[in-house]
DNA sequence: AAATATTATGACAATATGTCATAATATTTC
DNA sequence: GAAATATTATGACATATTGTCATAATATTT
């Protein structure tokens, strides 16, 4: 975890850093990611880098959970919008992933990302329901359509959002690692999806 | 990919190399890997090591293939052991995988390497059943008991493995990860695999 | 045995990382 | 408002790492 002192830092400055993170992710992977080129990017000595992370993984790890808590925020807006169908907000967001390939830098910078990062930090949805209250989490679930499926209790819903993640998870870096026909990455995660859809539907709908 | 130079090395030169890999990432994660330690552990000189390998990943990249490999084919000797229930042979091959956690060294290499490796290379069932003949993919089928199942064609079959071997892949890391409580891993791996089962269930069966 | 191809070797340049003593700046205390 | 204390900034340095390359050793072919 990035120290006090770089918590303390004015905005300005922290963006700076990420900035600079940013673009020496884009240029290498993660593993050849330079400490010399991220100082000279965000214009800072040295020994403030050690100052203010441990070493490169703790600037790494900074990196994602910071560009996590991005996505992240923007799935949980989605739930609002596609109301009731936790599987079309499922696809909707996983189409939109995809098509975020469709941005050269962006893909660039993911496909230097992804395979280092750890994946929990890129399962925003559980982690979300998993934090919300007794009485926001009953909401979330009105609002994912939860009601009209065949669950029984906190237990099943999440292990429904598990596979779900599952399922992001193990379609995404084809993606970011070479795939190329986004279509056919999308129908293939549709299909998947449904088997799952399959099996939550209620008896009788 | 390794060079040619090092396929032609005598299998016992090989064999010390892949040993000397293997040492050093017990000791270390992925990243931190160091090729110093990998050549003096295997008592070969600097620029070997660079006659055989590109770099670093290629080095890690021979070693996981090499390693997958064994791991694929227990999983292919188990399909014709336990016959007929493909969700029988997940569960019995996950319960399997994570207890190889209960020995320190494996799940120290396991938690060095897994994070760092491309999950492609853990999916040795769907790699295995496509490459099989016609003929030989429908004595796989019987194998894993697809006949009992609701599953159409070879598309369903292929998006059945997939979904299984995400659920392996999201839920392995878990444990190499740091968590310790291996029983709940084996039962919520369970509970999703359940929720498989259920969907691809014959009508009426 | 000469010629050719393959493999082995380790010194080297270039670059990296993490440390540390010290300087600069803020903040608190009296 | 000056002294004392705490926080942050700085870059030289020791140490380590990577990938290259010219050359030596060994195998194979002619």
């Amino acid at each position: 975890m990035p120290s006090q002192t770089f918590n303390n830092l004015s905005d300005e400055k922290k963006q700076r850093i990420f900035k600079a993170i940013y673009l020496e992710l884009v240029r290498v992977p993660f593993p050849e990611m330079s400490i010399n080129k991220i100082i000279k990017n965000a214009d800072i000595p040295r020994g403030s880098f050690y100052q203010y992370f441990e070493n490169k993984d703790d600037a790494f790890d900074y990196f994602v959970n910071e560009s996590s808590k991005r996505v992240k925020e923007k799935v949980i807006r989605r739930i609002n919008t596609v109301h009731g169908d936790i599987f079309e907000l499922s696809e909707t967001v996983f189409e939109e992933i995809v098509d975020i390939g469709l941005n050269k830098e962006f893909m660039e910078i993911l496909r230097h990302i992804v395979p280092y990062a750890n994946m929990h930090k890129l399962q925003p949805l559980s982690e979300y329901i998993e934090n919300l209250d007794r009485e926001k989490k009953i909401e979330a679930c009105c609002a994912l359509g939860i009601g009209n499926l065949d669950i029984k209790d906190e237990e099943e819903l999440m292990d429904l959002i598990g596979v779900i993640e599952a399922l992001f998870q193990s379609a995404l870096p084809v993606i970011y690692c070479g795939e190329r026909d986004f279509d056919d990455v999308k129908i293939k995660f549709k299909r998947r999806l449904n088997i799952i859809r399959k099996a939550t539907r209620k008896a009788g709908v």
